[in-house]
DNA sequence: TTCCAGGCAATAC
DNA sequence: GTATTGCATGGA
């Protein structure tokens, strides 16, 4: 049985810390990565977000659906400099949202999805939500919720992607694909930290980019030796 | 030109 | 309950 932790140590051996959740207008950043907005927070770990953040984050774990994150990064700038990016005026701004986050693609549906998250979100009164009440937001499935619960609100659960999903069967971990049952993995074979679970699905995200983006995925050398423990 | 990107809801079987 | 389809821009 492969320990799941072992892989975790020789991602970020590899690719140092990820500095995720990016943030556009977070103050004394130290961009290491490219994109327009270069927004990875300089930390280690998770760091404390304000409230424009926290709400940051969440638009742009909707907008990056299906999405290259440097599609979202033009669509939040667009949002950011017209001072569209609260939930008072993604309500009150139906038609010019459409318009900005066009770049990151689906722009009908996704402009109700941010009207529908940000009455949810007012609805809060700054509250940490329930998954069940995200998941009854229409335009928040498993993968945006639990984006939301754990980059926003620091809330330790595992997210699981697309990346993750070729990850676990292409090293043989676990022979199936469904959310909760990946998701049941992770968090049973690791220690629940909010900061593990955050840099660790940032990390495999990194990874996967590099590694299982076209099909032959082949094996790089340090699963190669993860895979002989 | 074709393929892919940090999914989701609606519909079909 | 599981499989398929429409949604859309921009870069490789």
């Amino acid at each position: 049985m492969i320990n799941i932790l072992s892989i975790y140590d020789e991602l970020l051996k590899k690719y140092g810390y990820q500095g995720w959740w990016p943030i556009i207008n977070y103050k004394g950043v130290n961009p290491t990565k490219t994109g327009s907005i270069k927004g990875y927070h300089p930390k280690k770990y998770a760091f404390l977000k304000n409230d424009s953040q926290r709400f940051q984050i969440c638009i742009g774990a909707i907008l990056t659906q299906n999405t290259n994150w440097v599609n979202v990064e033009k669509s939040l700038l667009n949002l950011y400099n017209n001072n569209l990016l609260s939930p008072k005026k993604i309500i009150d701004n139906a038609e010019k949202v459409k318009e900005l986050i066009k770049p990151s693609g689906y722009f009908n549906l996704k402009s109700k999805y941010l009207a529908n998250f940000s009455r949810f979100y007012l609805s809060l009164n700054g509250k940490i939500p329930f998954r069940d009440e995200l998941l009854k937001v229409k335009g928040i499935g498993k993968e945006t919720a639990d984006s939301i619960l754990l980059y926003a609100y620091n809330v330790p659960v595992f997210v699981i992607d697309a990346y993750t999903k070729r990850l676990v069967n292409h090293l043989g971990l676990i022979d199936s694909n469904d959310y909760e049952t990946l998701r049941t993995f992770f968090e049973s074979n690791l220690t629940n930290d909010y900061k593990l679970f955050q840099e660790f699905h940032a990390l495999i995200v990194e990874h996967a980019k590099n590694n299982y983006s076209k099909k032959p995925y082949g094996i790089s050398d340090f699963l190669k030796k993860i895979k002989k423990n």
